[in-house]
DNA sequence: CGGGATCCGTTTCGATACTG
DNA sequence: CAGTATCGAAACGGATCCCG
């Protein structure tokens, strides 16, 4: 459990995942989409994530350069357990409509 | 998605929730039973999931004081995905065994 | 016993500038 | 475009002491 924590129990990790979800997607959609990290921090997370196995890497040698990320079956089982928390946090949250 | 996040993706939210588990437990066993966690730390995440709604606190004012924490259902709905947690880990790494 | 208050080292994060 | 390098700020976590 401790150690199942340390792959996804971080304030950023949850949120990538979430982000790419069924689909390729490049650095810098990942990074448009989530708005507010920084390149750096994104890229840490990312490697880290390419490590434990949750998602892949793919990069062209092309000039601007071009590289994919996509979920391995590992993460798209883990992106399966993070919809149900959204479902769990909007079954017992109010929903603050704004704000 | 970035809020459920808050609540949970701590390092040591979700195993102060598996620890509690579905019993009543006061502040020294999940203390004792974490081991490693400070007292500090512990008083502080125990405040937050509180606030959250995911655990209750019941104080007793006798001497020496005693503080018991329950999950609420709705803890114990994340509980359930906690678990899902554990299997899905299970599932995907090899077990290293030991170490 | 269950904290609160302090202090302080470690880790994490973000802004910015730079590169192939 | 997709990073890397550097730096300083901020959050986090632990140790210790105190208190009702």
């Amino acid at each position: 459990m401790t150690r199942t924590m340390a792959s996804i129990g971080t304030k950023w990790k949850p949120i990538i995942i979430y982000t790419i979800g069924k689909r390729t997607i490049r650095f810098g959609q990942i990074y448009a989409l989530m708005g507010i990290i920084s390149k750096k921090v994104l890229t840490e997370q990312l490697k880290e994530l390419v490590e434990d196995g949750i998602i892949s890497r793919e990069k062209f040698d092309e000039l601007p350069p071009r590289v994919e990320y996509t979920l391995t079956p590992k993460g798209i089982d883990l992106l399966r357990i993070l919809n149900m928390l959204t479902i769990w946090n909007d079954k017992h949250n109010p929903e603050p409509a704004q704000k």
